[in-house]
DNA sequence: GTCTATAATTTGATAGAC
DNA sequence: GTCTATCAAATTATAGAC
């Protein structure tokens, strides 16, 4: 067997037989997002994407000019993804309590599913180290984030009691990532989420 | 005026007259700590650090051989400062609430008055980029946190009551010192830190 | 304690051929 | 789209003089 014909690491981690063949770009952007929720933004380098598919780091510099539009690219994908993962799950949602549930259970997902912290969460930790673009970006997710959380409060409430709930539930999740994934211990993170609902 | 007679970075920002002069290594792990609070591990380099202190990189390196050295001793002289002032804080208090409140309120001067996050609230999301003893020692770092957050719960919550809502305090404060630094907005801080005291 | 000098490696980025 | 070739800069780290 040559060289050649190892497969990047990609497909031998994240492939299947009969899974549908993404492309570059976005198997790029994979590789990327994994790099930097596990380790932060200067964990990922173009030469060692380029190893993971097999190709040149100039071919990366193809698909994004600079490291700063790799990153912007990633927190709107990132975001999107989100987003609509977050509407299906509190599509059928009435209450309150089933919205902030179906809201938990997103974050919940997006731990386990990938064994890393959310990729705002971390690149929000680094922001002021990150061009402003990518930091910009982390902060445009946060915000919605927050206004779907004040959306999402008990008709009841005041304004200002929904806004404080609403930072209380996003930090609480998102610390609870941290924790959770740091201390690989996922009741740390079902602890604090349970805590966030009973709160409501 | 001789290049010499610049004072380097570390003097012009964070001294005053009549000032203690310390040591070269205290002056090392200041500069290396503000750095990695604010940009992550990978945010400071031996280099940049000797810059700041008029020094050279090699001169570093006789106070810490490698950086993961530093990285360790930056940990342990946090932890030991924060459980420092968090005694001192929560000397007179006894209830609950109120050593919650002295737990709450430690972690926000930790953020106001350095305008940054807290050392291993960085560290801890970019624990799987780091080198074993360096996220060691953030790992300690939680879990005397939650033990004392255990401790100071009410008598009369049962164990797992205790475990569960101390993880929660501790998840919400530090994602609420990333999420209030990242939005730049000291109340989501201050928002999130009500809600986890009215909670109790 | 601090320096010079240096090594080995990695990084972000570009020019231009195919 | 991918490559070769290359660059300038930065990074961690060490040896040895003063």
């Amino acid at each position: 067997m040559t060289l050649a014909a190892v497969k990047p690491i990609y497909w031998q981690v994240n492939t299947q037989v009969g899974d549908q063949v993404p492309d570059t770009r976005e198997i790029l952007m994979d590789t990327a997002e994994r790099s930097i929720r596990l380790g932060g933004y200067n964990a990922v380098s173009f030469r060692e994407l380029a190893d993971a598919l097999g190709i040149k780091s100039a071919s990366v510099h193809y698909y994004f000019r600079k490291k700063e539009d790799l990153g912007v690219a990633l927190v709107d994908r990132y975001s999107q993804r989100f987003f609509a993962v977050l509407e299906k799950r509190a599509d059928g949602a009435r209450t309150a309590e089933a919205l902030l549930d179906a809201y938990c259970q997103t974050y919940r997902t997006a731990l386990t599913s990938s064994d890393a912290i959310c990729l705002c969460g971390m690149l929000g930790a680094e922001t002021s180290g990150l061009p402003d673009a990518v930091s910009s970006a982390v902060r445009t997710f946060f915000r919605a984030n927050l206004e779907w959380l004040v959306d999402a409060m008990p008709k009841g409430l005041d304004p200002a009691a929904k806004t404080a709930r609403a930072s209380h539930v996003l930090a609480a999740l998102q610390g609870a990532m941290m924790l959770s994934h740091n201390m690989d211990d996922i009741s740390v993170f079902d602890a604090a989420a349970e805590v966030v609902k009973a709160g409501l």
